[in-house]
DNA sequence: AACGGCTTGATTGTCAACAATCGCTTACGG
DNA sequence: CCGTAAGCGATTGTTGACAATCAAGCCGTT
């Protein structure tokens, strides 16, 4: 069944990517007519998403990406922090010379594209060097669990204030110098406030309008937008 | 839908329960018949319960219920470690009497249930005993994690040695105490400990027959089996 | 003009028949 | 006797049609 997994990869990308804002309509049909595949196949991609916690599924009103609430951005944050924290300690001094170097090299291109206006690759690159941190450590069901909440955190974020969050000055390159000295406690510590500063982006709720979906979802390997 | 959620919460409860063994094969037109339901229903239930890593769904090759491997338990532990340090972490201190009359009262009930040679009510309140100190750090997040990690735990018990694990000498009680004067960092100790006995309880692999289902999964209020 | 009930369209939920696939048995040849 | 391949039964995957439900607009009454 590669189909449905298309979709329900494609789906949860475009969640992790911020293109699909809290509350947008998922409807059954349209997502059919838009990946040509038949509706069970939505049906079952929706059932796996719902699971995940990445969009709201009540009876006979369909879904919609979901909406969390504060209470549930502070839960979230509060566990990327038990989490994350637990990943670097048990990285400090363990990490090898190939794997600072994988890290650096994320860092790198980041920065890059912040520099050159591409802030949509920007937030992939940051993402993408928290579930590396957690890869590393080998430890798969933390992994998934990481995985699980840094695509959750678009939703929160958005949900709480309007746009382009996650600008956030990037003091990832102190955790990386961090976990090369092998001071657990620093990179623990760098690793919290980071996360704070993150939460600390919040604004005061709004109401973005649902645009239509096609420009949304097929955005895949696109680059645009702006940062604040 | 009440009947594809009582499907769900049925096999997920018999799976916690320790009464669905590792690698059984759950056949769809199967459970259609032994719940009254069509085998749609079935199929939703089943996708929910692959997407929280409890039956693995192989295309074309049917649903049974997860087999993880040594490595996966050895993560498994290494999670619940971080998670439940930090929730006893939370909760020091900060626990009010009520909250410490309730676990005293699940102490209670698990030992005499342990005593009266009820081990399947002992293992159920056990469970409920680490499902409550999460709860009561009121982090639905981690909570939900927490309960995840409950529920596949019996299955790398069982996947690791054979029978009756988690008749394990319970220091619950210790824990409480450490709430309960505040000390976070013994808390932690004892819970680490605690988890560290639960993993060291692991035999040899062994391949129990899956046996006839009907008995297996309609015993939500019966109790029975012995503890070794 | 405000209110309540009704109709209608859109959307989701359910179902039964059909198609595809897999594992196992059986038959055959070496 | 062993290995191999075809056939078969059982099981899963898919599809289109139908039923149920909800939201919105319409109409008539007061």
């Amino acid at each position: 069944m590669p189909d449905e997994d298309r979709l329900y990869q494609s789906l949860k990308r475009a969640i992790l990517e911020q293109r699909l804002p809290p509350g947008t309509r998922l409807r059954e049909l349209q997502l059919a007519e838009l990946y040509g595949v038949k509706r069970g196949t939505v049906r079952t991609a929706l059932t796996r998403l719902s699971q995940d916690r990445l969009i709201r599924h009540r009876p006979h009103a369909g879904a919609q990406v979901a909406r969390p609430d504060a209470g549930e951005a502070r839960d979230l944050f509060a566990t990327r922090r038990i989490l994350e924290s637990a990943v670097v300690r048990m990285l400090a001094g363990r990490i090898d010379a190939d794997g600072l170097r994988a890290l650096r090299r994320l860092l790198d291109e980041e920065q890059q594209a912040y520099r050159q206006q591409r802030p949509r690759d920007g937030l992939r690159l940051s993402v993408q060097f928290h579930a590396e941190l957690a890869r590393m450590t080998g430890n798969r069901v933390v992994q998934d669990f990481i995985e699980e909440l840094l695509a959750r955190t678009p939703l929160v974020l958005l949900s709480a204030g309007p746009a382009p969050r996650s600008c956030v000055n990037h003091d990832h390159g102190a955790i990386v110098d961090a976990l090369e000295r092998g001071d657990a406690e620093a990179a623990e510590r760098l690793m919290q406030a980071h996360l704070d500063e993150l939460e600390q982006g919040f604004l005061q709720p709004s109401e973005p309008p649902p645009a239509d979906l096609r420009a949304l979802l097929f955005d895949d390997e696109e680059a645009s937008g702006e940062c604040a």
